[in-house]
RNA sequence: GGGCCGUUAACUCAGCUGGUAGAGUAUCUGCCUUUUAAGCAGAGAGUCGCGCGUUCGAGUCGCGCACGGCCCA
């Protein structure tokens, strides 16, 4: 990148002098003993003892705040686990390193071996008696006290938001243990995590469209994974029958505050569970989660309190219609109506559009803004969940939920489809679907049929959608929030 | 895809009904050994996102484009 700012100009320049003068500007040979996060738990633990300076520590970091008076200065150095105060003079460490101090700007990261004083104010401080640079930067940080704002660089140069904003870094650290304690709620449970392909030669496992590439050796056309369902259930027929994934679904749709065209998705089946058990194990894991990260099962989310403290409200997605989405009871079985009903609510149908999608069109504007408390939805029609078991009582509709949390869709689970020849007959429906014109139907997978045959145990299994998890429990409103690089269109130079 | 808003110094932002650009931070120079948005004095720093147009004159008005944000689809 060509630079014609005079201050990034400037930076190069005395970095080059600097190294001209023979000063190694890339060392790697400082070995760290200590993380701020040490001296903060010597601090808790030891404070009122401490006498001419207590124990010596030897830390690195980067230095994002300088005040400098002549022959001292204090400075703030940032490492993985938070920033502390520093304290440098020129009686301490001599003439010669000072004079080098002197040339060290915020950004920088430097080494420091020290022991603690407190400042007249009462901060606990590393007062330096060895200084040295650990590695220059030759661009500046962005202003200290206002931080980088500009979102399209925060999302860009999201290493500069994370040295800069820690709200961003907090978020980035929290969404790791959420997911860990996902981990640790299954394994917990006999659950085994696996990997199946992101690669598939046919996308299946849900209603999406895919990302297409291509295998040159193999010369064959395949598609990046929309869903790991068909794979994990291939998995629980080879008796995994407790099996879980966490990773990424790719899903070639628009981008917006929900979504992201990767997202990470956490996937689980359970032999012999059903989708009841699962209902009950998802508030059960939810909790868990909550507690493992927040230590509470209160969240604030936006404008709203959400209370994920079990039993969670469930309720059918008829009843949801009815009720909550005042859609008159009468026209649920009647295509022409709900089309009618959904175009007065100027909601856009296409006319591939079964009547079970019609019902999701309307719930997804009438209903779900409204389930702000955690809420099951039960009861989807069996044309609508081709992968699902239908329910005994009525094969019109599946042993399904969807799991809705601040008017969001969170999870969905159901009892599997374990009858091989049903679930031909449902695939082949789906590919009438697609010939009438449905994108998003699912593809006929012969393989998987055959998988089936060799039987699968009564199985049930859910998705969550851990980047909308990570929202609710970080207070995010925007995927973009959770995400270390969400997908922006490349710069064009500016 | 549509609507609204944004893009000005490295960063955060001003810039009115059109008259060739400003602040703070940062940078550089000098002073300063307990500051924490340190302080004091001085200096340098800009293709006003890109293009076309209107005008004697455009950061400002019009059109188009790019990128981003929010909302809607």
């Amino acid at each position: 990148m060509e630079e014609t700012s005079e201050v990034i100009r400037k930076c190069h320049e005395k970095a080059k002098s600097m190294a001209a003068d023979g000063l190694d500007l890339y060392p790697n040979d400082f070995k760290v003993e200590h993380t701020v996060a040490d001296i903060r738990e010597y601090l808790t633990e030891n404070k009122k003892d401490i006498e001419d300076g207590g124990p010596v520590f030897i830390l690195a970091g980067r230095v994002i705040s300088i005040r400098r008076f002549g022959k001292a200065a204090f400075f703030h150095i940032l490492d993985r686990t938070g920033k502390i105060q520093a304290y440098i003079q020129q009686n301490g460490v001599g003439k010669e390193s000072y004079s080098l101090f002197k040339k060290i700007d915020r950004g920088d990261y430097v080494g420091l071996k020290g022991n603690l004083f407190q400042t007249k104010t009462g901060e606990w401080s590393l007062s330096a008696h060895e200084f040295s640079l650990v590695a220059k930067a030759i661009r500046p940080l962005p202003e200290k006290f206002h931080g980088l704002k500009d979102p399209e660089k925060r999302y860009r140069q999201r290493y500069l938001d994370l040295i800069m904003n820690r709200n961003v870094r907090d978020i980035f650290l929290k969404r790791g243990l959420i997911v860990q304690a996902f981990r640790n709620f299954l394994v917990e449970r006999d659950y085994c995590e696996v990997e199946t392909p992101m690669m598939q030669p046919i996308p299946g496992g849900a209603e999406a469209k895919p990302f297409k590439t291509y295998h040159n050796a193999l010369g064959m056309e395949l598609f990046l994974r929309i869903a790991p369902e068909l794979y994990l259930k291939r998995l629980v027929i080879g008796g995994v029958d407790r099996v879980f994934e966490i990773n990424r679904n790719f899903r070639n749709e628009g981008v917006s505050t929900q979504h992201n065209p990767e997202f990470t998705m956490l996937e689980f089946y359970q032999a012999y569970a059903t989708y009841e058990d699962l209902m009950k194990l998802t508030e059960e894991m939810f909790v868990f989660v909550a507690k493992e990260v927040l230590g509470e099962t209160t969240i604030v989310y936006q404008e709203n309190e959400i209370n994920l403290n079990p039993p969670w409200r469930r309720m059918t997605l008829y009843d949801a219609l009815t009720t909550l989405g005042e859609t008159p009871p009468e026209i649920l079985d009647d295509k022409e109506k709900l089309t009618a009903f959904a175009t007065e609510h100027s909601i856009p149908l296409r006319k591939s559009h079964s009547r079970g999608k019609i019902l999701t069109k309307l719930f997804d504007v009438l209903v779900e803004p409204k389930l702000i408390q955690p809420t099951f939805i039960t009861g989807y029609p069996t044309e609508i969940s081709p992968l699902s078991r239908k329910s005994p009582s009525d094969p019109g509709l599946t042993d399904r939920f969807e799991l809705f949390i601040a008017g969001r869709e969170i999870a969905n689970g159901f009892s599997e489809l374990n009858d091989p020849v049903d679930q031909k007959e449902r695939f082949l429906q789906q590919v009438a679907d697609r010939d009438a014109g449905d994108e998003e139907a699912h593809y006929m997978d012969t393989e998987y049929i055959q998988a089936l045959e060799y039987g699968m145990p009564p199985t049930a299994g859910e998705g969550v959608g851990i980047d909308r998890v990570v929202m609710l429990l970080t207070n995010a409103a925007s995927i973009r929030e959770v995400i270390f690089f969400p997908h922006l269109k490349t710069a064009q130079k500016r």
